[in-house]
DNA sequence: CTGAAAGCGCTAACAG
DNA sequence: CTGTTAGCGCTTTCAG
């Protein structure tokens, strides 16, 4: 391994006039500067980042942590992210926490070890007090996917409840008076925005309020609520998930029993994640921006980092919309 | 920040004491180090693993680059190797190159100079000579996710050639004389062994060898080659893609030119993502185990960075099997 | 069992 | 413009 004091001394130069030389630093002469990097060049030298960072305390390196990355949804926005931080010189450490709420905190111990400049995470999964007190004491900036109470941490976050409207909206319009809301966990504040503008919408109609019923956010989690639902008599006529993989999993649940989606029962999902277009039938679905979700969120701390936290705890909310495709139909 | 002398000066014991009572180390008085472990918990104290890292030469952390961690069948590579990865207690900082050379080239620098103590990479594009042999000079252990030329890396792979023959027999079976075969780029070795054998199995079974068409190995790709195909009079019955998103291209050009799949057109893809379950038709497909992959390669690379490098180059190849749904029928 | 001291590779004042 | 000198926070000999 070369290091800069290899280059130094092959260049006849001093440690300090070496490093000057490679970070371009001003006061070097040129001819100085030229030689040391050319010499640098040769020796296929590689600056020691871990030194670096050591020496400067900056690690230059971002934490992002989701449940899944396997999710689409998450999949976008860690691409997002990735674009975002690796624009800015950073990069990213990605963690996967299947919303286990020790992997998260054992997961954010590591990263704070590691020294990163900041944190995404996707959700704050049921934490107990001590550690919510314990992630109020970090010091670097920590960005939140979703809205929170605790005013410390900023956010970026899309307008779920207004999607939970706009579906409900949209059923509405379409004649749906008697659905259903398959939610997710409790606890997911994401999920639960989403419910209750979903219900709201409903009510502002003065339409009976659908009623909600909570299982796991994923693909098997819909799959499940729905057949359960499907085996009994059926008293609605459209569905609408908390999330796209949700409304895949009622598809698949669907299919087995022979229901026809939209023609038997109308369903929308969330998200918008891309396989959407391509499932069958094609997913009405609430569009929400994710790529740019995970690339904001990176802009955010890279603000904090740069300019200490700002005032107003940096909360970002992004607008969603209503993607129609096709499955829901009108009511006969 | 709390550091080690913090502890130290306050349990009243020598920094290499206390360094000691936290590593674990042998020789250090249980009430020495009770005292001091019970220290560090009290003023919350995290070891700067930067610091660690300086001083053992061990980062503990992998990079992996992959194209696109939103192709489903990275985000299962990558989460197969990152809960293999956190195991073994190291991290795993995740690269998107989208195979452009260039950005491959800068993230395996990047890499190095943060120390990792392996790499992983999806495929090895486009390289010049010059960026092959530098490959060649690095010094800690690669794994390469498909076959290669280069004796000195390791790969972990599945059996593409075998996947190849084993969609061309199924089709054969189902009694398709003329199929296409859309690959992706010609130099994409994975899909290259899948082309050939897909084309090896017909000529095998002495019947016409398909036609092979390459273009990109995303949706859209999948897309246009299937728009153009269908454009022109159809002189073939099947179709089989290098992998499931271009399938899922061709299911959607299919839709818009209303072409019934299989009833018209019989369709298989390679890979096995779990959206292929619940697309329409669901996709008969090769199935390959992507989550192994993953944490194959991790263990490659920690068995190598354990023991030095493996006498045979070490080269994993994980077996394939066809995945039966309904994108194929039985030629009329 | 514990302390002292060197050093990992680099940056950053501070002199000159 | 360049050299000297401290560190960054931790591990690891080497003495004691």
């Amino acid at each position: 391994m070369v290091t800069l004091s290899d280059i130094a001394a092959k260049a006849g130069v001093n440690l300090s006039t070496a490093s000057r030389s490679l970070s371009g630093a001003y006061g070097v002469h040129p001819k100085t500067r030229a030689k040391v990097l050319e010499i640098a060049r040769k020796l296929e030298y590689r600056p020691n980042r871990v030194a670096q960072v050591l020496a400067t305390g900056h690690s230059k390196s971002l934490g992002l942590i989701v449940s899944d990355i396997r999710n689409p949804f998450f999949a976008d926005i860690a691409r997002g992210a990735e674009d975002a931080a690796y624009r800015a010189g950073l990069d990213l450490i990605l963690c996967n926490t299947d919303l286990n709420p020790e992997k998260q905190v054992r997961y954010i111990d590591s990263l704070l070890e590691k020294q990163v400049e900041g944190i995404i995470m996707n959700s704050v999964a049921p934490l107990g007090a001590e550690q919510m007190r314990r992630l109020s004491t970090i010091t670097v900036p920590i960005v939140l996917l979703n809205r929170s109470k605790l005013r410390k941490l900023s956010t970026v976050s899309v307008d779920n409840y207004k999607g939970g409207r706009l579906a409900a909206k949209y059923l509405i319009e379409l004649g749906h008076k008697r659905v259903i809301h398959l939610s997710g966990p409790q606890n997911h504040s994401n999920l639960r925005d989403r419910a209750r503008g979903f219900v709201d919408q409903y009510e502002a109609s003065r339409l009976k309020a659908p009623m909600v019923l909570h299982g796991q956010h994923t693909e098997s989690g819909g799959y499940e609520l729905a057949r359960d639902l499907f085996s009994k008599d059926r008293e609605f006529t459209a569905i609408s998930t908390g999330n796209d993989v949700m409304a895949f999993g009622v598809i698949r649940a669907a299919e087995e029993v022979n229901i026809r989606i939209p023609r038997d029962v109308s369903l929308i999902g969330f998200d918008d994640v891309s396989v959407g277009a391509i499932v069958n039938p094609s997913l009405t679905t609430i569009h929400q921006p994710s790529y740019e979700v995970g690339a904001s969120a990176v802009e955010l701390l890279l603000s904090q980092i740069a300019g200490g936290p700002p005032a107003t705890g940096g909360n970002r909310m992004l607008d969603v919309s209503l993607k129609e495709r096709s499955s829901c139909a009108p009511l006969k």
